[in-house]
DNA sequence: ATCATTATCATACATACGTTCGAATTCCTA
DNA sequence: TAGGAATTCGAACGTATGTATGATAATGAT
């Protein structure tokens, strides 16, 4: 070992970006190699087959978010603040972090198994967000509802707005890149997320 | 012609669920001869391509949509009740048509150019869902913001909880089998964009 | 300096892919 | 019922894939 720069890092690096762009089947070994300036054999001798530097990529995308997600949820502040910081800052991450959310979509749609490193660091997330939610419920600020489902409809909206942000623009000509309305619609989905959440203040339908 | 079931439609059929299960790349040409009980030149001959036949797959997917969404939002009621049809008929019908969601997640994460009938079936839905926000805003049931985005952030939510499904249910043990989660599933999410849609009452966060 | 370990390399293999081609067959029309 | 068009068929093509193999080179401990 001890080379200018570690082979096995340059394969998972390499494998990020074309496993995110053409998916497990997209993504050929000789293109994954070569991209990481290391020979055909490179995958077999390091991780054994394709099937592992799956596995070990994947792991590199979503333990990061899985830490930060959790970093995220024990700062100081309100229910209410932490979890529209969240909101915010999931659109933020994805949007800094463009390989993962094209990531996710691929394992979304591949009927092969799904990484033990990604359930993992989801059950983290999704249990770290529901026990917001649960706080919230407690001090009143939040309405009664199965926190763990809210979970969901939360986070629901960044990451779909994020994954459909190529159709948005090709079909709509909602370009996500113009600063202005990217801001729009974040502050759009905070407002509704905070309306979903807040309980009910007299009437009720 | 005159076949005891057209070729053609043989073809698309085969090639809508093996699209669904595996994506452009992973469904061969030769696995949907074969599922449709045709000769391997069938795809070339009736479509000229496997691109061509792509695309009329996926306008045999989106194209009923469209029509079930339109339907929908043009029946009798308030705003607010046809919104709310809306999205627990989204919920089903995505349940209905499986191959729907799996389609169009390969879709997502395939770098290839979006069909045109995908992107005028999407305008459709769009232009429908934020018509409907809209009369909702005239008539004071609906929150003041730009319609277009609440529409998104209102479709995101059964969107995604239906392409998630395995993802739930392998990682959190969700399963929307189970008829009794499914509906508090819906059941929760309705009331999300209720509250997420409805004007504030009186005090203001 | 020597040697066993570790890593890289070029090559080969069996398989699968989309498409093409011409012959064989089926179908409708005249 | 004959003829021409439409369709189906089997085989072949060039290319790309994941993996295996054995030789070569670099590395680190003795």
């Amino acid at each position: 070992m001890h080379e200018t720069v570690d082979t096995a890092t340059a394969l998972i690096d390499a494998a990020r970006a074309l496993f995110a762009e053409g998916g497990y089947r997209g993504a050929s070994i000789r293109a994954i190699t070569a991209r990481a300036g290391a020979n055909l054999g490179a995958v077999t001798y390091h991780f054994g087959s394709k099937e592992r530097l799956y596995e070990a990529v994947a792991a590199s995308m979503v333990e990061p978010l899985a830490a930060h997600v959790a970093n995220l949820v024990t700062r100081p502040g309100s229910s209410t603040e932490r979890t529209e910081a969240l909101v915010t800052s999931v659109f933020d991450y994805l949007q800094e972090h463009p390989d993962l959310p094209r990531f996710m979509v691929q394992l979304l749609g591949s009927a092969r198994p799904i990484p033990q490193a990604v359930q993992t660091a989801l059950r983290r997330n999704h249990r770290a967000i529901t026990e917001l939610l649960a706080e919230g419920q407690a001090d009143g600020s939040v309405r009664a509802e199965e926190p763990g489902l809210l979970a969901l409809n939360i986070i629901a909206i960044p990451i779909w707005l994020t994954l459909v942000r190529r159709l948005l623009q090709q079909a709509l000509g909602l370009d996500q890149d113009d600063r202005e309305i990217r801001r729009a619609m974040i502050e759009t989905a905070v407002r509704f997320i905070r309306a979903g959440l807040a309980p009910p203040s007299e009437g009720d339908a």
